[in-house]
RNA sequence: GGCCCCGUCGUCUAGCGGUCUAGGACACCGGCCUUUCACGCCGGUAACACGGGUUCGAGUCCCGUCGGGGUCACCA
């Protein structure tokens, strides 16, 4: 085999959104042009000419490069084998239709909509595949006069070959044979003059010099066609490997962007969404079906995921190493990366071990790092100021120490919220604060005989803190249960949280005597209410 | 329906004829740790779709059945 460059392309349409799917086929191209020295290219499929290609790009090449997936040619980089927008390309489609009209391996078609239609409706009922019958095909420079005489109008179409089989050899599903007089005679180029995906995909990839065509199954179909094309253009064929899909939570359909309704009563995709909605409300982001949901890439950036974490979990989905191992960094997927070991059958996408990938992604994350990443969140939320007060690092930093493996995705900051709020505008949950304060009297007591001791606490840290805590309830003869949950509801506002002793001393000593004296206060207004 | 693809625990998978009474991960269940919540640790439940071959021997090879999916545009 020669040594040939890999160069390998993902093609998107610029639909404004970069489905989850559509990700791990970019990463398997990327990943394999990366492990073999080559190019990855990006090409927009723009040939269906929308208005706003470039609006419609965008959030695409956003995605990508919050992923750290880089092009080497394409669109706002440039290359040597341009333009890479189809739309851009016309006349090397034209110059393809031409010289496949002048072979014979193609062929004007005059036949009017109706026409076809009723040759697919007599086909389906004699119950046969329909194969167009080339009735209206011009054979002649004479017949196609005479049919444009008619008022017909013509587009072009395949001539494809109504005998012998196609043996494809696939690199991931191995040789696959198609019948080629199964093979629809496919339109090319419209009566407008301008030229379909298939051609366009197969002259670009020839003209990029693309070594392997690496993308989804649903497009195992196409490829006799292609094949067809190619070969009757003289070209020399890439070598193809098509990926499974990937497939919705808990089934073998294949996941879409559109369904996102019923994917909600998945219980794991659901819970994924709610921790993103979550999130979202409290930064105030605006949100919309349309670009906030979980099988969009963008989803992920915004809620505070890691690309690494996703790109780690999004190899495992149809590709493995060995029996064992799954975690990888990047130089690691690039150097064991390959399609011999890609999976045949579709893989479902399951939110639960993507968490769990990001959880342990964010467990290694230095420190400052997670500074970085958390502190966004907290400012959409307007609790730390643009630019940040220079304190905010350290303290920031301690908050999260605190937390520890409590915040899995950055987002997960604002369940810290209090800690960012002036202590006379902290909310209290209802039931907690009911719970521990206004229905336990004696928890009360408690509090108000520990609040008065926390100005003697030297150092005001944890260890200090807790070796008074502990000769507090040796005192008082109580349980360290009897009187915990009420400092910490009063200092947080909330039942949950991380270490007692951590939280009281981030707030310091004289908030965190703010903070009980307040809910003690509060707590005497409210009458517990005979239950 | 035609064509094509696929079929190991709930999910992602290891397995390329014997080392498989089928291994790992996520999830789930139980326990430990513990001021709550996480984390962590220990243990457990759980799968070769079915039927025929081939073979001394089949999760692994062949055929069939069943099941699931993709695709059948002047979309990409």
């Amino acid at each position: 085999m020669p040594a040939e460059t890999v160069r390998t392309r993902f093609a998107p349409s610029p639909t404004g959104y970069l489905h989850i799917g559509g990700v791990r086929t970019a990463l398997f191209n990327w990943l394999f042009s990366r492990q073999h020295g080559g190019q990855f290219l990006l090409r927009v499929d723009d040939t269906d000419q929308q208005r706003n290609v470039e609006a419609a790009l965008a959030p695409i090449l956003h995605g990508f490069r919050w992923l750290g997936l880089d092009w080497d040619e394409g669109p706002e980089v440039g290359g040597a084998y341009g333009p890479y927008f189809q739309s851009q390309r016309g006349e090397l489609y034209q110059a393809a239709v031409e010289q496949l009209l002048a072979s014979g391996a193609a062929y004007r078609d005059f036949a009017k909509p109706e026409e076809l239609q009723a040759e697919r409706e007599a086909a389906e009922k004699a119950g046969r595949p329909f194969i167009y019958s080339r009735t209206w095909a011009a054979k002649t420079p004479a017949e196609a006069s005479r049919f444009e005489a008619e008022g017909r109008q013509s587009v072009v179409r395949l001539k494809m070959p109504r005998q012998g089989e196609l043996v494809l050899n696939d690199l991931i599903r191995g040789e696959v044979r198609f019948a080629w007089a199964s093979e629809q005679d496919h339109v090319i180029q419209r009566a407008d003059g301008s030229c379909l995906y298939h051609l366009a995909s197969v002259v670009d990839d020839e003209a990029m010099r693309i070594s392997h065509v690496i993308r989804a199954e649903e497009h195992l179909p196409n490829t006799p066609r292609q094949v067809f094309i190619a070969q009757s253009l003289g070209y020399t064929l890439p070598a193809y490997a098509h990926l499974p899909y990937v497939a919705e939570p808990g089934s073998k359909t294949k996941l879409s962007k559109r369904k996102l309704d019923k994917y909600l009563k998945n219980r794991d995709f659901a819970a994924l969404m709610e921790l993103g909605s979550s999130i979202a409300r409290r930064a105030g982001f605006e949100t919309t079906a349309d670009t906030f949901n979980p099988v969009i890439v963008d989803f992920y950036e915004r809620v505070g995921f890691l690309a690494d974490a996703l790109l780690n979990y999004l190899l495992l989905l149809g590709w493995s190493f060995d029996a064992e191992r799954e975690e990888f960094s990047r130089d690691e997927m690039i150097e064991h990366f390959s399609l011999e070991r890609v999976n045949k059958a579709p893989a479902s996408f399951d939110p639960q071990k993507l968490l769990s990938f990001q959880d342990r992604a964010m467990q290694r994350l230095p420190l400052k790092q997670k500074v970085k990443k958390c502190l966004p969140f907290l400012q959409a939320a307007g609790l730390v100021s643009e630019p940040p007060p220079c304190d905010t690092g350290p303290y920031l930093s301690q908050v999260l120490t605190a937390a520890g493996d409590r915040v899995k995705v950055a987002g997960d900051v604002l369940d810290y919220a209090e800690f960012f709020m002036p202590d006379n505008a902290m909310p209290y949950d209802e039931a907690a604060f009911e719970k521990r304060l206004v229905k336990a009297p004696a928890a009360k007591a408690l509090l108000a005989d520990y609040v008065t001791e926390l100005p003697s606490v030297a150092p005001f840290e944890p260890a200090a803190l807790e070796a008074h805590l502990k000769t507090f309830i040796e005192r008082k003869g109580v349980k360290i249960g009897d009187v915990v949950h009420a400092i910490r509801v009063a200092i947080t506002g909330k039942a949950i949280g991380f270490g007692l002793f951590d939280a009281l001393s981030i707030l310091g000593r004289e908030r965190s005597v703010q903070r009980i004296n307040r809910a003690l206060a509060i707590a005497q207004t409210k009458q517990p209410r005979p239950s």
